[in-house]
DNA sequence: GTTATTTTTGCAACACTGTTGCAGATTTTA
DNA sequence: TAAAATCTGCAACAGTGTTGCAAAAATAAC
């Protein structure tokens, strides 16, 4: 994707271009799995210093360019499906699924999920499923 | 629930009774919902040490005696349902519903949770379901 | 019951993420 | 091109996770 590109997808959630944001999205958009703080400060060409990144991370959440997935060990974010997201609505409501082997966490966008029957007096407007097991690509190299 | 009611059942999770394990159950006992270790650390009687606290709840965990929910902003601890976990078998597969108003985690064990359909190749054995809204305090306030 | 053994605890210490303030650099707007 | 708005790096502090070690406490063995 060429920096243009990028640049437009960055403006229409109201982000305005620079060279550490263009690099975080490239990084988030080449992986299939969330990443979390550490694994995109690896990714990253350059040094940015860890607070940009955090800055940046924050920004893209806020404005629905990605979504945060927390799990025991760590708190991942990936991009958001650009159907569903951006800067006025944003809706995650897939299932992520969790590597138990590889450790990477997957969206799973086609998975529709069952609200399930609350007790009384509970009322949701949001659920958040985690599955975990073996992924694809771990399975075939069984 | 007197002491020797609870070092038993302490014993039985192979847990040795202490002063701050002690307190830490009750604790957890007398919360509907799951909390902090900083939220436990409030409301212990004594000072502890918060490494003492930490290795306490990891010694509840492993030992099956309590179970673990990670949101977005904390870690919180709960008891297990005393039916379904013991120091060899461990489930904890029921609902979590944390509420948006006064923020406590409740477990839902009377929910079931239907299981979705994965992608081919994702094979899974254990999900994590948080729910999001009011639970039945809040709504009765309103 | 007293001693030896095993655990538990407090303290120090370090890592990592989250978070804020501030000043200088950069980008956008006028 | 200048002024205004934003972004970035650095410093700094909070909270949780985590480990090692020696002293204290609990349990087991005699």
């Amino acid at each position: 994707m060429e920096s243009t590109v990028i640049d437009t997808t960055l403006r229409v959630h109201r982000i305005r271009p620079t060279p550490n944001r263009r690099s975080i999205y490239k990084i988030l958009q080449r992986n299939n799995f969330a990443l979390s703080q550490a694994e995109i400060a690896n990714e990253l060409p350059d040094s940015f210093d860890r607070v940009t990144i955090y800055r940046t991370l924050n920004k893209f959440l806020e404005n629905g360019l990605i979504h945060k997935v927390v799990d025991e060990f760590s708190t991942k974010y990936a991009l958001c499906n650009e159907d569903n997201c951006d800067i006025d609505k944003h809706h995650d409501e897939h299932v992520h699924f969790k590597c138990s082997k590889c450790g990477h966490i997957f969206c799973l966008d086609a998975i529709s999920v069952t609200t399930p029957k609350l007790p009384s007096g509970f009322q949701t407007n949001f659920f958040s499923v985690i599955a975990e097991g073996i992924c694809k690509d771990c399975t075939a190299k069984l």
